[in-house]
RNA sequence: GCCGGGGUAGGGUAGGCGGUCAUCCUACGGGACUGUGGAUCCUGUGACUCGGGUUCAAAUCUCGGCCCCGGCCCCA
């Protein structure tokens, strides 16, 4: 019989691991910088949950199931909706504005590709209570930074407001079916096939030249903050659109103080669903084959869509396998430290319990030590303690124990030296 | 769901117009070698993704499944 990994997943060796520890305690450490705690939900959740948010069509791409009980269950295929839940649960009365993020896996049945799994990481945020655009800009310079940390100089910040939008389609009477349509068309970022929906022979707005003349120009528009005034004189006319703009604006002024400069306007992020309410951004690393997207988020009001008293929330997900992908992209796959600092030889069979005896020694001394299990003949064991990389052999040998010491060989540079038993740890420390 | 490229020891590979015990490196085990052998030498274990077809004969040709790698769709 053979046992194979399921579609979509992977395993994780040490050297893997420790990469993603490093990363995730990089953005932990960033995150925490911020105000933000640490919180964890369950892997698995109910499974209207989600279809409440999303609309009963993602649950063919849900891992979902029935338990025992009967109750309809599904693995989680992000955490936002989770942390809405757990919100309204046990935290609607503490203080705003609230500072979470998550760390965990997600589970999508999708067809894997590069940077696409069907267990997946997300590293997140939410930031419950706060008024836009201040809130926005704390989470847009907490993402930047965290980015920046982690050494992915290559990232590209896109910000939209799609209020502004919202604005135009409320000043032109569209329906909501018609809206939907055309935010689709937008997010796809396909520039020919926005023409041909909007100014086309055949255009989703029928009769409408003007609306759609007016959205073609703005989905063009993605530059730098200087582009805001082509923004302000394009929407001047729709009343419906000046409060968003205005928001807009004050948000890249706050990004401005707060040393944020390198993301662009950028009208075309959609992230299609309803519930967004504010600015959307999307982080970019080119590089990564068609899933490039390391970050999505926005300002959304799912807590009311949920049940709850109004309350604006802003987060992102950092894409956590992706943004390792990057980084492997950009500073290539770097050799990581050796596990074990020191390993302790034993000469002959009877030095072997004292080479135990001081293997405990020098890991109570918080150096890392592996001594031999297997009855390796001393012949093998210094291959051995090459092989594993150790900086230092402890040669246990029975001549030395007379004099109650042992040699301790440096393996990068081929001496050695006499210690005394009490001293290995101390010597080693030192010479670290 | 669709399209393309793949699948040979634990890891990396050679072979591919069908035809001796399937190549080499590495890793792993054993030995020579008894406090320096991090070497060298000898030696062992270990693989053609699975199933059908063509054939005297299939790793090789053919069809299908499974899986991997890209891409499309989708992407909360």
């Amino acid at each position: 019989m053979e046992f194979v990994r399921p579609r979509g997943t992977r395993d994780f060796l040490f050297e893997e691991m420790r990469q993603r520890k490093e990363v995730e305690n990089t953005l932990r450490k960033v995150f925490e910088n911020y105000g933000f705690g640490e919180v964890q939900t369950p892997l698995f959740e109910d499974l209207n949950l989600f279809t409440t948010k999303s609309g009963e069509e993602i649950v063919d791409q849900l891992y979902n199931f029935t338990d025992k009980g009967g109750r309809e269950l599904t693995l989680r295929p992000e955490i936002t909706a989770p942390i809405a839940r757990l919100y309204l649960n046990e935290m609607q009365k503490t203080a705003k504005p609230i500072k979470l993020y998550y760390y965990g896996s997600c589970f999508r049945y999708e067809r894997p590709q590069k940077g696409r799994f069907r267990q997946f990481w997300q590293f997140g945020c939410e930031l419950i209570g706060a008024k836009s655009p201040e809130g926005e800009a704390e989470v847009i310079a907490m993402c930047s930074n965290a980015i920046e940390e982690l050494g992915i100089t290559t990232a590209e910040f896109n910000v939209n407001h799609l209020g502004i939008i919202r604005g135009l389609f409320a000043h032109f009477n569209i329906d909501e079916q018609t809206q939907r349509k055309i935010m689709i068309v937008i997010d796809k970022g396909d520039k020919k096939l926005l023409e041909e929906s909007l100014i086309g022979d055949d255009p989703v707005i029928k009769d409408n030249p003007e609306i759609n003349e007016v959205l073609f120009k703005l989905m063009d528009m993605v530059g730098d903050s200087s582009i805001i005034k082509d923004i302000r004189e394009l929407v001047s006319p729709y009343e419906e659109a000046h409060e968003a703009l205005a928001e807009f604006e004050e948000l890249i002024k706050t990004l401005e103080s707060y040393q944020v400069f390198n993301y662009k306007l950028n009208l075309g992020v959609a992230r299609g669903l309803d519930y967004y309410t504010g600015i959307v951004f999307e982080v970019y690393v080119q590089g990564l084959g068609a899933q490039k997207q390391v970050c999505g988020g926005g300002t959304y009001s799912l807590i009311k869509l949920f049940g709850g008293e109004e309350v604006v929330s802003t987060g992102f997900a950092l894409g956590f396998d992706r943004l390792i992908n990057a980084i492997e992209e950009l500073t290539g796959k770097k050799e990581l430290e050796p596990r074990i600092t020191a390993y302790v030889a034993a000469i002959s069979e009877s030095t072997r319990g004292k080479a135990f005896e001081i293997t405990q020694k020098l890991r109570l001394s918080d150096i890392p030590t592996d001594v031999d299990l297997s009855r390796k003949k001393f012949k093998k064991l210094l291959a051995y303690a090459d092989k594993i990389g150790v900086k230092f052999t402890v040669l246990v040998g029975e001549r030395d124990l007379e004099d109650n010491k042992v040699t301790i060989k440096n393996m990068e540079t081929g001496e050695q030296e006499l210690v005394a038993i009490d001293d290995v740890a101390d010597y080693i420390k030192k010479e670290i």
